[in-house]
DNA sequence: TGATCCACGTCAGCAATTTGTCAGGTTGAT
DNA sequence: ATCAACCTGACAAATTGCTGACGTGGATCA
């Protein structure tokens, strides 16, 4: 999943971004709000990181134009403690959740894996498709209940995935949510990888639409 | 909107209660575990409040009874309890949202407008014409229920008609939005591609207006 | 430092599908 | 009847995706 974070300190930045990437999510980062306003009205994340205090233009008024513009991508947004108007403001320009600095990194992760599970529409952190679950929190895969190690780049295919499930997913998309650059179909490496997911994980977990993508067909009632 | 609220403390409850109501909500309050896993498992609510600090059966526990049998309505969390590490298995366990004791009643509402507001709209594009479905999210068509596989050009021709059913399609619309470009009418490559497609989905569906173009009766009541 | 393993990109070959073209055949309006 | 519009079956070319094999670079460990 791809991510983009916005936080003008660069120290914290850092350490927020590594944590984002040990914990799977392809990441980009911007510094100010222009910037950020600009990638979040023109790229496609699967969630978005906004501290508040930004140099430049405000990140409450950078929430405000994407949700003006039709933007739903899901927001978590970073404040500084105890202003509870400031929160509610926050939530109000449309944010998705909010976490007061300073904060645990453990609970950073939670509340995204929370809003972008939410955005997708499930309760729970666990995903089900056929015989394969998918536990965020643990970053494991289980087949028919048996654990199965997958390479960092099957997971991010295999969670993409999942959380996409019951709609058609681009090569594009893939190239862009699991390996963070969207250009160069130069390359059969996607392919390849869904092959090498598919030996792991059983060849029916995974749907071709020759021409349009990849499917993992959705098993809820 | 019909809420759920789950508080032991009768005067907190009683309290917020009349926030909500005072805020247009329908509200029906219970003040222990078991009767709160009851509620919520069989009645229909729009979002529930849920204390976690209950007598009884635990506020995490009721949860993740509820998310393991499909509820999938709003959960906003209340606890008290301030470590991290309890939130995030608040969150995780398939809370929507968390909000820490003591809290302004400004900010529940905020954040019940927020987690309603994403609660809404998960619907899956569907179109329907005479036996045909399509259904957009899986790009999905379906003859009489039964699934028909469609080539990329004949999928996006009846997406075409589908969503302009009802009226005459010139080839030259269908030119130009089925391949992108709206070239001579030197081949008859579209009137091959419709016939492949009436193959597939019955002659019945599309109709020819000879000299003008194609039609897929309407057929919504 | 060197041996080894693993993740992952690349490549070539293959099989299946897709799709344009074309050569008649039908249909319908006038 | 005539003619243009449209349909159909057949065929070949192009496209697409899968697979096994191989190579490289980084990490790990003795």
């Amino acid at each position: 999943m791809r991510l983009l974070l916005v936080e003008d300190d660069r120290r914290i930045a850092a350490d927020v971004e590594r944590a984002l990437r040990a914990a799977g999510y392809v990441v980009e980062t911007v510094h100010n709000g222009e910037e950020a306003w600009f990638r979040g009205d023109t790229e496609d994340y699967g969630a978005i990181i906004l501290d508040l205090g930004l140099p430049g233009m405000d990140g409450l008024a950078v929430l405000k134009r994407w949700r003006a513009n039709g933007r739903t991508v899901p927001v978590l947004i970073l404040t500084a403690r105890g202003s509870w108007a400031e929160r509610v403001d926050g939530i109000d320009a449309g944010a998705d959740d909010y976490l007061p600095k300073p904060f645990r990194i453990e609970e950073l992760l939670a509340r995204l894996r929370s809003i972008v599970r939410r955005s997708a529409g499930h309760a729970s952190s666990r995903i089900v498709a056929g015989d394969v679950e998918l536990d965020e929190r643990q970053m494991k895969v289980t087949l028919r209940g048996v654990p199965v190690a997958l390479s960092p780049l099957e997971y991010r295919l295999v969670a993409f995935l999942l959380h996409h499930r019951g709609r058609v997913v681009s090569q594009q998309e893939l190239d862009e949510n699991v390996y963070g650059h969207g250009e160069d179909h130069e390359s059969n490496a996607l392919e390849v990888l869904v092959g090498r997911v598919r030996k792991k994980l059983g060849a029916d977990l995974i749907e071709t639409r020759r021409g349009f993508g990849y499917l993992v067909p959705d098993t809820t009632p």
